[in-house]
DNA sequence: AGATAATCGAGACGGTACGTCGGGTCTTTAA
DNA sequence: TTAAAGACCCGACGTACCGTCTCGATTATCT
């Protein structure tokens, strides 16, 4: 071991992946989403728009899925990050506001809803939407519940299982088209979470 | 003559609609859902598995949406109709477990996914959905609710909004492909119903 | 054929072929040829250029070599028809002029000399070439000059194989872009057919 | 796999051109060729075949046609040498017999004929064949011709336009996939050449 | 009893998008 | 500078469905 030994080195030749193509099909995609809906997003219309050639998307991404996928998770990271500090009932219902928030006003959340939807579809999709998204955040949301639980903040008769009622609510008012406003999320937090506070 | 019969009548000579033709593409597009999911059903495998030309589709029904429609509003009548006799919380919380066991177990239920599904890809079919199904159902419902509350039977939190939660909660579990067992929809229940019985 | 037969006919409901995408599909092909060469020859701007749909073409052709075929047949029968009636020197002598000619001038003398290269390139364009066009006309060559063989009207050295060394002189000068004037044609006939006549 | 690779590694002086990486693309073009047809010669099959990346090809050969031109010429220039002592009726009845072989039997015959046929759908390759091999080889041979002309070993009734007559005779038979037998090529030579001899 | 008219199975048609292949150019890493 | 590796844009491939449109045959109703 040690010693100034080069291992078989993976060369890695070659011209690397062009970071700008990467950002265009996800931009393209996300706009095409936004801006015509799911119909109107196709490989073909993305790679006009992105000024890329097709090969170049089938050669990243197996499907289109996985392109609103990347987009998905890079956005939600950033703009709807799980608070993972005070387990606290507000600090809960803060983050389902902003969930509410999220998948119904920002264009990320219409790239979730359309993956929902598209998961009904098509199985692959729905393998991968739990294994890259909706598994690892109701992982997360779980800890969440579970940790304010443990501290006496809320005592939810649906123990952590609460947190699909509350998400399934909110998604459930964004796939019919209805608003979810604050009083709403409110509301459901109170029921569901058998929370202290008001 | 003349006289008696005032409108213009155009009497309709030929052949009428073909019962037998009607019923083989409703249940083609049925299991062709069941068997091999959405992304299966087209226009040209219903016609084909119907035994029926493309043409008497589409003579008949504007679009796919509208035959998956057809046997959604025909089989959730049937299969899961909405009390209108006693206004108590174990009515409501009949309903919502028969409501969870068609979501997740029949065909229909299956359908009723399917369209709600299509509704994020396509506006068309989110009007149509509304329409035709959730609109009046969820009336429906609502009058349920209205009921229970003036029988004193339950006092919710959300109002009538209560039966969305319900609902929405249920409805992402089925879209997540996660299960819906009675302990679950029961603790619902009790939570967002604010019931007097246990 | 022959033969009265009263079978219960195939019923062939539904559309015809239409002739006129038949034909703007044949002359698509050849114009595109003759215009751009054999390089610019693509289903797809057949399609294009013929104003139909790429299936209609691959519902009728197998290849876009057929499609040449086809015309190949077609023209070659109007326009250079093998004589049958006189077997002599000079009706000999007129078919290879006109053959030199077809071959050098006829925009479907390009199409000949396009599928004999296209042959070199693909086995199946070849067994084509020599069922539907080459063999057939070989047949009647050979036919014509063994009549004259037979009336005494011309003596080759090389028998009915003289047609071959003929057509193929005239040929190779054709696909090497050479011209084919009579002097040389007749030239021919007189070395190779020893013929009675000047 | 043909390259022969027993040299010294690389000869790192400079930067000059790979000697085996040119022998590879040649052999690799001949090879596909000669096993898979014309169809199965692309840049990226030979590259792939050589073990060589398709800049290096494009570096050197503006075109998979010039490829084979060098090989043709190369291989032509040793396996069908045109007589240049004796101008004797049967020194050119030996060269056309030598020249039926090649074009029937010898691979580099295949890349011939290949080129002919590609010749006829793209000018560029044409131009190319014809000023590259075509050309100069006519010239000898008609050299040839001419000389044993004026020795007075034959007296062609086409002159030295002969040689095109039974180059094209031959040619024809190959491409048209007929056998060139030596009875066949020495019945054109009497023919066409006026021997004396035979 | 026709004549009329709407139905039905069949399937051709002009299109759009699919996912793949090869073309020829360009960039990166190594020798 | 040359080479291997390979990403890139481009355009054609052959296929699947789309929704529209005839076709010929089959009912059913209305003179």
């Amino acid at each position: 071991m040690s010693v100034a030994n080069s291992q078989p080195r993976r060369t890695r030749s070659g011209s690397r992946r062009d970071e700008a193509a990467r950002l265009a099909v996800l931009h393209a995609a996300d706009d095409l989403l936004a801006e015509h809906g799911f119909g109107a997003l196709t490989v073909e219309a993305i790679a006009r728009r992105a000024g890329v050639a097709k090969q170049t998307i089938y050669r990243w991404w197996p499907s289109k899925v996985e392109i609103l996928l990347d987009t998905l998770i890079e956005d939600s990271g950033k703009r709807l990050p799980i608070p993972t500090d005070k387990p606290t009932a507000e600090g809960i219902r803060g983050y389902m506001r902003a969930f509410a928030r999220f998948v119904t006003r920002d264009p990320a959340g219409k790239v979730l809803l359309a993956l929902i939807a598209e998961a009904q579809h098509d199985p692959a999709t729905a393998k991968l939407l739990h294994e890259r998204h909706l598994g690892p955040r109701r992982e997360q949301e779980r800890d969440m519940l579970a940790r304010a639980i443990d501290a006496g903040a809320i005592s939810p008769g649906l123990g952590a299982d609460a947190i699909d009622a509350l998400v399934g609510a909110i998604v459930y008012r964004a796939l019919t088209g209805s608003s979810v406003p604050y009083r709403l999320v409110d509301a459901l937090c109170d029921d569901l979470l058998g929370a202290r506070t008001g």
